[in-house]
DNA sequence: CATAAATGTGTAATCGGTTACATACCGAGC
DNA sequence: GCTCGGTATGTAACCGATTACACATTTATG
């Protein structure tokens, strides 16, 4: 590896010098700059980052902690995250940490360990973190103190349950994701609020976890109640392709004996069969925007947009029935 | 952020004892040790890996090249990874690189500046790599000069002939990937030596990329020549389930009118309507292997195995007819 | 009991950058 | 001619760890 100091000694200046010229901060004459970038490129020189880094208490990097990379909404967030990054010439550190606290708490150890400049965190809260570098919440967390960008999931109940009512449903099982996820609790609300309004009868079924493995089980123990319901609202579209497995298992028929609906539209929700209708959510949008509001914050911007509010759409596909009008 | 020196001044001792006592290098009183921890402790002391890093010249991460983060394949190789590496005590940086050569350098570059101990790759090579640190391919390069975990991908393409032929087809189109991943030429190779021995119709047909990104305009592309074809080898599960999708559209009747075989088996090829038969990899396995291997490279081993071969299976599902016998 | 070996500890160099500070030169303004 | 501000550059301190080396003390050995 080459170092500075050779860089220096080819280009018959300082270490300062060299450091001046490539940071363009303070006086560099040009003939020095010039002899510099030649050396430079002569040597192939690549600053070292940690010594940097270890300086500067801080690096170019910014962490992003996701729930499970198994589940295909999450990269599409990623990649939103990625490119806007990879723009400002920051790499992403991503961290898969599977609802498990402890392999979050070692991730963000790790964070700090290498003077992250930021975070980006998929996850209602991000514990335990003692530093003080800005932190952007994506998807969740919309009314926490924390900086968000958030998809409004309570309108997104809502128009998952419109779409159903307006495709004749009349006995809704709405799956509400596990507790503690705030996500989880709006969508549903939104749901029963339009449930409620318009005298459809339903029923709101807890579950456990969001993570993909569990999925199977959950829909399974699901189906076990669906003779008693024309219409699922799930919780998500992994949940949603799971369930439409089952029924496809048990000789149920989609739509005709059930009515399905998911949530995020990932995009394998296209090659279900019949195809999956959704509300979708604006993931790599919110990827990106993060990114940029986090980018803001490293900067020290102050003037920015707290928590910002996206809407969801929904996708039109087959899982419902033809409407009778 | 408590520093070394901090810890030394609580426990009355030299930052040199301090390290020391926390690496169990050289020589530590057990009075000293036991002051040290409690200082540890009372001031939630954790070592700047930055600046280890910078004098060790490693770190407790390792890089992980993956080339298409929306393919649900790579993230159970990912998973396997990540667990092993967990388990050692460090941390995975996963890059996204996409097929994009710059990328893909960027990161590289990156890795390097960040005195990176090791390198798990699923790409053909990588290139311009000059420092000197173990490298493993994962999935493909299983011929080259690199160490590797591969799955016999020519076995897998005689397999998936093998099947299809076992259930009944007679004129056979085979998707090639594009021609520089070896991985598609292997599995091509091997279905095609099946399918001319036995003396079946068939077809080769070159796609120009492995991106998911893609696979929509190439599944079009296929449709337009299926008519003549009763069964298709797809490259992967991704572009089977997307010619799925398409067939849908055009009322092609699967597996009667069109029969399909995927490969990789990815998580969302159990959710499609026929479920997807397909040549299932041991991605997870593959990654754990990898990263296992990685480590013994790290630690200095030098009587490993280098190139290991893994076998696929056969996972039965619904997009083959019943066989008739 | 003398000496060698083992144990314990601190000082300072080191890793590769950035930057505060000192210094020197130059041209402009009085 | 002298002073002042702008330009240019080098020396050395610093970031937070590890470790070579020197030195002191304790323990083992003959």
């Amino acid at each position: 590896m080459t170092t500075i100091k050779d860089v220096a000694k080819e280009a018959k200046v300082s270490v300062a010098t060299v450091s001046r010229a490539l940071n363009n901060s303070g006086y560099v004459s040009e003939k020095s700059r010039l002899r510099i970038m030649k050396a430079v490129k002569k040597l192939n020189y690549k600053p070292n980052e940690v010594a940097r880094s270890l300086y500067q208490k801080t690096s170019k990097i910014i962490g992003l902690l996701i729930p499970d990379i198994a589940n295909p909404f999450f990269p599409l967030i990623a990649r939103g995250v990625e490119d806007y990054a990879m723009e400002k010439g920051y790499m992403v550190l991503l961290a898969n940490v599977e609802g498990d606290q402890e392999k979050e708490n070692r991730y963000i150890d790790f964070f700090a360990q290498y003077n992250i400049s930021g975070i980006l965190s998929v996850s209602n809260e991000v514990k335990r973190f003692d530093g003080n570098i800005p932190i952007v919440l994506l998807d969740r967390g919309g009314k926490s103190d924390y900086y968000s960008i958030t998809v409004d999931h309570f309108k997104g109940g809502q128009m998952a349950a419109e779409k159903v009512i307006d495709h004749g449903a009349k006995n809704v099982l709405v799956m509400v994701g596990p507790r503690s996820e705030y996500v989880a609790l709006d969508r549903s609300k939104g749901a029963s609020s339009v449930l409620e309004k318009s005298g459809v009868n339903y029923k709101l079924i807890e579950t456990e976890t969001f993570q993909t493995n569990a999925a199977e089980y959950t829909a399974q123990k699901i189906i076990e109640e669906i003779s008693n319901f024309d219409t699922v609202i799930a919780s998500n579209d992994v949940y949603a392709l799971e369930i439409m497995k089952e029924c496809l298992k048990q000789g149920i028929s989609i739509p005709n004996d059930l009515q399905v609906i998911g949530y995020d539209n990932i995009p394998f929700s296209q090659y279900s069969n019949p195809a999956l209708t959704t509300i979708e959510q604006p993931a790599y949008q919110m990827g990106y925007k993060g990114a940029q509001l986090l980018f803001d914050l490293i900067k020290g911007k102050t003037d920015v947009e707290k928590n910002t509010l996206l809407v969801p759409t929904v996708i039109d596909r087959n899982t419902l029935k033809e409407r009778s009008d």
